[in-house]
DNA sequence: CGTGGCCTTGATAAAGTTCAAGAGCCGTGG
DNA sequence: CCACGGCTCTTGAACTTTATCAAGGCCACG
């Protein structure tokens, strides 16, 4: 596949002509970052943005403590690290590959050139930042509103949708890198998975395989609904 | 101050053209909410978005249990509510009137036209929007990575900043709405108040008026700094 | 000058984190 | 093929932070 064949699957770029998709091409620098590798760092200077290729990359905040809170896990085809491009010109946050990863590099000035001559663009990259937006209040309504269980509980039916289908989830991510997604640490997620387990709600199948058993109770818990007594 | 004079003023149409900024006096409809009035709900349907004109407003969401976490307070020519208008069509949060407030509305389907007539005006859009992003990574590593002393800590010194200059503090909300922008109640709140004034960090002239006594104290917690012991 | 809303304070309970130790799993290399 | 070493994950006990419940105090405004 070359690289225009990839610019061309990537959702953001949807609608463009093809010499418009051919400009993009002519600007994009591709890289890879091997697992654990850093792409860019909180407070650097961004001058451009990223759409993975392949792999995947997780976006975090650290604390001055260490904790790791992840803000996003990006797949193929998604844009991350736009918002310098637009808004000042450094990283809000960091980002890294949870495995190996090939990443397409768009240069700031080009980018911000083809928007101005392509309304489509523009578009498209506003309902990106406006989804990414949403998925914020989700994530700030989980860390104020809800407790742990019931973040967990909402992963777990959003991965079992994403998933498509039958009651049994394969987690995508190691537990660890759970727990800073859920705004937490490994032991209180360990715990709290023993406990779904223990009231019947899910079952563990191995390491990161998890049937769920009952699935009305699970959504009470990602509703926010009071626990058993 | 008539309206087309009110939209010269307001950054997101800055750059516009005169033709550009009359279209926009042409879609815009006008009103009015007092305090507490509602201006959407969390699930209702955007078919537009919203400038504020005078007065203030909040964006929230709402736990089963009804406790509120504010995302934002917004004032005098600051957009909100313009998720659905690029993605999806519903509110992910709601949005209420502090005060008696003026606000503009601009029916969605007007303005998505204008976008695709004008660069500058998208670009302008994609800096709010990216901006809006920013300012939720900040709301996230508080929630989840700072406690709130940090959370309040680093408010007061935003505070002290916008208000520019001296070791004065006024805040501009009640009390009870800054527990709801900090992720906490109104109870911890003010013992963190009481707290922070028994440290000697601060020291509290009225019930809205603070004085900021050791701002590298203030500092250190907002950056995650431990606590005396 | 009284009344209602907002704020404060106290006692108690719940949720989550920390620290420490052990168990399970997996890839590597003998 | 099995054993080693290093992760990741789990579990336990103590502790910290925050929420909850319940009064009581303070203004502000009518």
């Amino acid at each position: 596949m070359n690289t225009l064949e990839h610019i061309a699957v990537i959702p953001l770029f949807e609608g463009l002509s093809q010499k418009h998709q051919e400009d993009l091409a002519a600007i994009v620098v591709q890289r890879v970052f091997g697992r654990g590798q850093s792409i860019f760092s909180e407070g650097d200077e961004g001058n451009g943005f990223y759409v993975v290729v392949s792999g995947r990359v997780k976006v975090f905040k650290l604390s001055s403590e260490g904790k790791e809170q992840i803000l996003h896990i990006f797949g193929a085809s998604e844009p991350f690290g736009e918002v310098p491009v637009f808004a000042g010109q450094r990283f809000p946050a960091s980002a890294e590959a949870l495995e190996e990863s090939r990443v397409f590099f768009f240069p700031r000035k080009a980018f911000v050139d083809l928007i101005q001559r392509d309304p489509s663009l523009a578009l498209n990259m506003l309902a990106v930042l406006s989804r990414r937006l949403r998925q914020f209040t989700t994530l700030v309504e989980g860390l104020s509103l809800k407790e742990v269980p019931g973040r967990l509980a909402a992963y777990l039916l959003y991965l079992n949708e994403k998933q498509g289908g039958t009651n049994q989830v394969t987690l995508d991510i190691s537990k660890g890198q759970l727990a800073g997604l859920l705004g937490t640490i490994p032991e209180t997620l360990s715990r709290v998975l023993a406990r779904m387990s223990r009231e019947r709600l899910i079952e563990s199948k191995g390491t990161r395989r998890i049937h769920i058993l009952d699935r009305d109770g699970l959504q009470d818990l990602a509703d926010g609904g009071k626990h058993l007594p």
